[in-house]
Formats: structure tokens, sequence, C-alpha cells
DNA sequence: CTCCGATCATCAAGGCTTTGACTATCTCGC
DNA sequence: GCGAGATAGTCAAAGCCTTGATGATCGGAG
């Protein structure tokens, strides 16, 4: 039975709430709450640590990190492409680029063949940041995935991207 | 094997990304890579999903209906124990708060038994709101269980869990 | 009783996000 | 060829988040 509002933290409130919702009685599954809930959760949990950890003290923030992550691979996009592929709006790579470009990581320049469109690229400096913030971010990886074993690891893949694949992520896989 | 980064769009830039850098033969784990990958990638479009499609069109941002969920079930709280139990600083519950009164949500008012502290508490406005939310918001969190079986979804659930109680959570968990 | 360190809330600066409007440019049908 | 509609990037307003400072209050040591 769950503790008392007063001796409540963070994560004995997940049971508490899921047991006074469902005392009323109302059309409330709590399996689908709890799951919803404790996936925002951890991954909430995970970006703040491996923002603070790894990319605030290089001076880099998570999405700038995410835009940097995409140009390294895919090399040289168009801006549209950089917010397709990093799942991000038009109008939040163009203002996150402004700091990127700020601190000199990142350069615009018009693109060859259409003239509305930005060409983004790494510059050296750029390429270094990334880099060293990846194997950076890879080794906390690790630390995390390290809770489950490698079958676990495999499983909780399978089941996010069965929920990936599912009627409600219609919607947001559609976004552009 | 992975398209060429023309034709890669967000789903399929997982798999591209995971190749390219495990290419490189450096100390990267891509199955943890994936791990956490796949894990921020659904709970963004989720959070997005049900944000868009349930609380704006109620006039509530995902952080207002965290923190009106909070009071709707555990009472009249002061300040710093809404931000424990919601997960958030007490500097963003200040700031949130501003929206949420000024929206005649939420009341402030001075605790008794402490000068500094300050209770906050639902109006009468504030629980209605937050009763047809949640139930909107609950409908939907069905939508997106509904990709998994009740054993997957329970599954699911442990496994977060599993990761909550790693090692890397740790510091997550020590947040106040 | 008083002083000093701890704690509560809030503010300030800086960054990121969203939606909707706006400009420039492209493309296609006629 | 040319005009209409689509598209790329940007801007503006509003909201939320973080960290670090600030001012008020508490509580215990002496």
């Amino acid at each position: 039975m769950p503790d008392s509002p007063e001796q409540l933290d963070y994560v004995s409130f997940v049971d508490y709430a899921i047991d006074r919702v469902t005392a009323g009685g109302a059309a409330v599954d709590p399996v689908a709450m709890r799951l919803v809930l404790t996936l925002h959760r951890v991954t909430s949990a995970l970006v703040y640590d491996v923002e603070s950890g790894v990319h605030r003290p290089r001076g880099l923030s998570w999405p700038g990190f995410r835009v940097l992550f995409v140009l390294w691979l895919a090399g040289p996009l168009e801006a549209k492409r950089v917010a397709e592929l990093s799942g991000m709006s038009r109008a939040a790579v163009s203002a996150l680029v402004n700091t990127l470009e700020r601190d000199g990581l990142v350069s615009r320049s018009r693109a060859e063949h259409d003239g509305r469109a930005v060409t983004l690229a790494l510059t050296p400096g750029g390429i270094e940041s990334i880099t060293d913030a990846y194997l950076a971010h890879n080794a906390r990886e690790q630390v995390w995935a390290s809770a489950l074993t490698g079958p676990e690891q495999r499983t909780l893949i399978g089941l996010l991207q069965k929920l990936m694949d599912g009627p409600a992520a219609e919607s947001a896989r559609r976004r552009t």
C-alpha cells in the first residue's frame, strides 16, 4: 500500500498515483498509465544525466549535440534535412544553428542548386568537438545499458520499436 | 544495408548512424547506442503526441499538466514537495506556477508553520481542468500502450524500472 | 538570546521549443 | 513564358528549463 502524501518521493509517487487514480473507478488503464509515467521518467533522467555530465562541461547542449551528430554522420546537409533526421522543427534548427555558428562549430552556406536552401556543414572545430563528445556520450550510454543483460537490452529495444510502429506514433512519424 | 544519406528519414537514420559509427571500429557499443537513441525518440514522439493532441487544445502544457496532476493526487503541497514529486527544480516550479496562477488553476498561500514556504493548491477551476485533462490523457496513453500485448507492456515496464534502478540513474534519483 | 549556517522561494540571464507570419525562391500548368 | 501555389529559411511572441545569485526565514550551538 502506497505511503501517505507526506513521505512520498519521486519514485514512490508513481505507485501512489496509480493507486489513487484507479480507486476512482473510472475508465482508467493503470498499466498504460505506469508505462507512460515510467518511460517519461527514465528518459528525463537519462537526458539530464548525459547532458549535465557529458555535454554541458564541453559547452554543448543535448539538442546541439544532436545536430552536430547528424551532420557528422550524414555529411553536409540542407537545414531541412537536418530537421528531418534529428526530429526537430525547421525553426528550431534555425535557432540552434545560430548558437552553433556563433561557437564556430557549424557553417552556413547557400545551397548550389536552390536559392532558398542553406547548406549546413561542420567546421574543423565542429568535427573535433563531436568526435570527442560522442565517445564520452557512448561511454555514458554503456553505463546506462549495463543495468540490463544483453538479451534484456535487445528485448527493450524491440518493445520500444514496436511502440514506435504502433497506431499512436502515426502522427509523430509523419511530422516534418 | 543502410541507405545513402540522400534517402534517409527520421527512422532509418538510426540504422545508418549505428552502421557509420561502428565502422569506425572505436570503443563504441552499438546496442547501447540503439537503446538510448530509440528510447529518446519514442519518448519525444509520445510527449509531442499527447501534448499537442490532449493538453494544448485545453490550454495546458505538458509540464503544467504534471504540476496539476501532482497537486490533484497529493493534495495541497509546499512548492518544494511539488518539485520533488514532479521531478522538476524548485525554480522551474516557481516559474510554472506563475502561469498556472495567472490562468486561475493553482493558488499560492504562505505555509502555516514556515514563513519561507509557499503552499500550492488547486482552485476549483484547476480541479475541473485536471479531471477532464487526465481522462483524455489516459485515453491517449491507452492508444499508445495498445501497440503491445499485456505481457509485453509489463515486460517493458519492468525493463524500464530496472534501468531506473541501475548505476547510471544514481545521480538522477538523488536530484532534488 | 543571539548569531550563523542551512533552507525556501524567487529572480536573472541564457538557451531551446512551438506556432504562425513573412520573404524569397522554385516549379509546374497553361 | 508566366502566374499560382508550394517550399526553404527566418523572425517574433510566448513558454519552459537550467544555473547561480539574492533576500527572507528557520533552527540549533553556544
